[in-house]
DNA sequence: GAATTCTCTGTGAACGTTCACAGTGCGGCA
DNA sequence: TGCCGCACTGTGAACGTTCACAGAGAATTC
């Protein structure tokens, strides 16, 4: 892989090295069956010697695609940037494209200015797919999405528009059913809830599946809303405390909530999990540095991410429609109850 | 903006639509001073009416320029995406790219094959510069790069390649001299120090301005040594506490390990600020939530990550050279020390 | 032995921009 | 009046691919 540092090499440069014509190259560096062993070798050995790297720019201007997809956070972003659970959607989805030789581009859709970058992005076609992170079904993206019939999948269900969007996504109200269970079978009797947004699915689902166990009228009293942070958490939980002192259980919809809602019940003077036992949502780190350790239920998120990433690129690949996932989550338990 | 739904408008459609010539259309969307009001009023009205957007395929494989960025991340995954530094870093990054209209794609680089994508990705002319995240000396990806000769720029120091690769940082040495003197300053005598891994900017910067007020040889066995990972925190803790039960003040290099000692210093019956005081490094989001609260040194991540870019963005735009930023960092009191 | 298929190859055109160049009026200046 | 420069405009070529097409042999079939 020599440097010639004057003109990065072109696929005639390949062809003339290798002695066969432009057309061979291109047939044998895409996988055309039609292409003989000989030139085959031929052109393998001249792309090492000239160190030739294919311009996406110049195959993309005519085969219209891209060879990128862009990830749309559509939170204000400081909320997002700092949930733990997004940087393992990051992370994993990152990985997953790149084994297909997809690059990743980061946009942020928090405002209309962000937004209508995104939409001029994607009316370029710059970008062969979007993958939705923690989109609204009010958010005007989406109609616009729409509109650019670009392949587009959610990390998540969009509330409301679950038939339109496909998705992959933890079954939220299930795991909410099992912690509500557990809770019940240690006994407790004063279960309360602290919820997250229910503009989101996780927000709704979780505080269903708690009312699935207990009772939607039996709850009326005992539900706090919050909005993922850790000071709604903690906020909620004086809400709930003042509200119903004698609760002696509480199913906090996410770790970091939990976390407030841990802080403040120590600030009362409340035992946990003795006194109140405390039930959290995610199993992101967090859950393991609380005091006292966090009880929760386990998102396969590393899965969620990776069946997102693959429904999009068979979407990509030209499906008419794939069918959206729903995948198990799992109790841990640990100190909080 | 109509669907045309059926081809993309082109420039020349918009030509057409304005009654000028696709020259004249070029220059008035790249703000060429030569064209009438006449020309560009026309031009503006009839994109707007095509729903026209430029083809960056089409205009890099002539310009040679790409509008993108690449984000290297050279950490073992797991590790950096764990790091609520890094998210600050991403959000703001993302958020100043996208304001110069550049995209920004992430690309890991955490094992050879990782490498090889990302040389070849930045040998293939796809994108204008790279933002390298926490790259090592050692790191391969650094010659390479530099047999490329694309502009780079790091967050945070290269360690041994300060020179060569302009980069944006906190002043991790001022820092830990701030802490250790605030430590001395309560009284503490036996102030040991929890280390981050040497081979970075911060865990050898911040070890070295703890002896600079300490002295080097008087905390020669009040060293213990993490990898920012809460659990070598707890370990070191251990470590600290079983070489010198008389301690009474520890400065842990990170918030996170500072986390895993406060928990270990509860295990083991040390009140924390009475018996031990501890100090964090980062200020990030945990140092609110562990109990007690953890008294730390901010480092300004915003600032470092906004002026790396800009640093970037310089180099991209045709500077020579640019200068290295070192910011300052500043003590944040709160409850554990 | 001729016709037909099959495998492989080269060539020209097209993708949508920008850039350099060559104009065209028009006003000012000698 | 003639000339020059200025402001603006249009045109052809180029960027580096892929794709459709056509053609050349070799292999297969009738």
């Amino acid at each position: 892989m020599p440097v010639t540092n004057k003109r990065r090499p072109t696929i005639h440069d390949v062809a003339r090295a290798s002695g066969v014509s432009r057309g061979t190259v291109s047939r044998a560096l895409n996988g055309d069956p039609y292409v003989s062993t000989a030139a085959l070798a031929a052109v393998r050995r001249a792309v090492a010697e000239t160190g030739y790297v294919v311009n996406r720019a110049a195959r993309s201007l005519v085969t219209q695609r891209t060879g990128t997809v862009v990830m749309v956070l559509s939170e204000p972003q400081e909320k997002l940037f700092e949930d733990p659970n997004f940087s393992v959607l990051l992370r994993v989805a990152t990985r997953r494209l790149a084994q297909r030789d997809v690059a990743l581009v980061m946009m942020v859709a928090g405002d209309d200015g962000d937004r209508e970058r995104v939409v001029r992005y994607l009316r370029g076609g710059h970008a062969d797919g979007v993958l939705l992170l923690s989109a609204h079904s009010g958010d005007p993206l989406l109609a616009e999405l729409e509109g650019l019939s670009i392949p587009a999948v959610a990390c998540g269900a969009v509330l409301g528009r679950e038939g339109v969007i496909p998705y992959a996504a933890a079954d939220d109200r299930e795991g909410a059913r099992q912690m509500a269970q557990y809770l019940v079978d240690l006994g407790r009797k004063k279960i309360a809830t602290i919820t997250g947004p229910l503009d989101t699915p996780g927000g709704l689902n979780r505080l269903e599946g708690f009312c699935d166990v207990l009772g939607r009228k039996a709850v009326k009293k005992l539900i706090a809303h919050g909005d993922y942070s850790r000071h709604s958490g903690e906020a909620a939980m004086r809400e709930l405390l003042d509200r119903v002192p004698d609760l002696d259980a509480v199913f906090v919809g996410s770790d970091l909530m939990a976390a407030g809602a841990l802080a403040v019940l120590r600030e009362r003077g409340r035992r946990v999990p003795e006194d109140v036992a405390v039930g959290g949502f995610d199993d992101s780190a967090i859950a393991g540095s609380t005091h006292p350790k966090l009880t929760t239920v386990r998102q396969p998120l590393e899965q969620v991410a990776t069946e997102t990433v693959r429904l999009l690129l068979e979407l990509i690949d030209g499906a008419d429609a794939v069918e959206s996932l729903v995948l198990p989550t799992e109790l841990v338990t640990r100190e909080s109850a």
